[in-house]
DNA sequence: TTGTGTTTTATTGCCTCC
DNA sequence: GGAGGCAATAAAACACAA
């Protein structure tokens, strides 16, 4: 006979169940062996107890039940035990079933709705991803229809303006420990050459240097000089720009003839030009 | 009939709350 | 510490195809 560890139960000849001592003596007989248990007068009591489905009336009664209330109280179930004719452990059993099988329900049915949330929205960033694709489409489009030498004119500016500000920072005073000394004072250095602004003129600038310089660069009441862009500007590197540019306005410069109270000025580093190249930037002080 | 997958009933161990 | 809930799991019952 083979070893029957505590808590193996056996019935007609297979291993119906573990308890532990304390639980076999509370709630079902425990047989230490096959022999036992065929012995005991239990055996015929057992056969009933088997495990077995509850029937359509007992678990219709209880899904009414669980449907008003899906947890369940001790006088509810000791009272629908009596009811079904069933143990109130077995009642607490099956409610704690039902429960999971409820969960697991709604988890799916989460899952589902989350998924087609989920589907509609990528289908959505789809078509936007793709309309937006048409439109950058049409804008590089509508860039090409201005004049080949407006569009020659502005690289060229371009790079002369970034050469220059290059040949300048390598240029730039240093002091002893080598650190540019470019910023820290207003009124040394480069300073000297032109016309800083002190820090506390308002300088303002707009990028017209962008393609489609029908929409300027928003303009804000930052302190020092600033270059705004559109974005699509053709410097390698506006910081450049706000570092170095400001140095050549000319503050005396007269209005150009706008309207808007301010003094534009075409090129950073030709303060009378007033020629037209609407293509360029320049520079507003307010 | 048998093998296999699914559903239902029941147990176990851990956790929280009172 | 006991009662009750829950997740994980076992095992019986059931369904169904081959």
């Amino acid at each position: 006979m083979p070893f029957l560890g505590d808590g193996d139960c056996y019935f007609q000849g297979t291993r119906v169940g573990q308890f532990t001592m304390e639980e076999s003596s509370k709630k079902r007989p425990f047989f230490s062996s096959i022999d036992d248990m065929v012995e005991e007068e239990y055996y015929d009591e057992q056969l009933t107890e088997k495990k077995r489905h509850l029937t359509h009336e007992q678990v219709r009664m209880l899904e009414k039940s669980f449907e008003e209330e899906n947890k369940l109280e001790p006088e509810r179930k000791t009272e629908l035990a009596k009811k079904l004719g069933l143990q109130p452990r077995q009642v607490a059993v099956w409610y704690q079933n039902r429960r999971a099988r409820w969960k697991t329900k709604t988890l799916e049915r989460d899952y589902n709705h989350l998924k087609s949330c989920y589907d509609i929205l990528k289908s959505d960033y789809k078509s936007i991803a793709k309309e937006n694709e048409n439109l950058k489409a049409e804008i590089f489009l509508e860039h090409f229809k201005e004049p080949l030498s407006t569009r020659v004119n502005v690289f060229v500016t371009s790079l002369v303006l970034y050469v220059f500000i290059s040949l300048t920072k390598k240029l730039e005073p240093k002091d002893v420990l080598g650190t540019s000394i470019v910023g820290q004072d207003s009124n040394s250095a480069i300073g000297e050459v032109g016309d800083i602004p002190a820090p506390s003129d308002k300088i303002k600038v707009e990028d017209h240097l962008s393609v489609g310089h029908g929409g300027s660069a928003v303009v804000d009441d930052y302190d020092g000089p600033q270059l705004l862009d559109s974005g699509d500007s053709y410097f390698p590197d506006d910081s450049y720009l706000s570092e170095y540019v400001v140095v050549y306005v000319d503050r005396s410069e007269e209005d150009d003839g706008g309207d808007d109270g301010h003094k534009h000025f075409r090129y950073p580093f030709e303060t009378t030009d007033h020629e037209d190249n609407d293509a360029l930037g320049w520079w507003v002080w307010s």
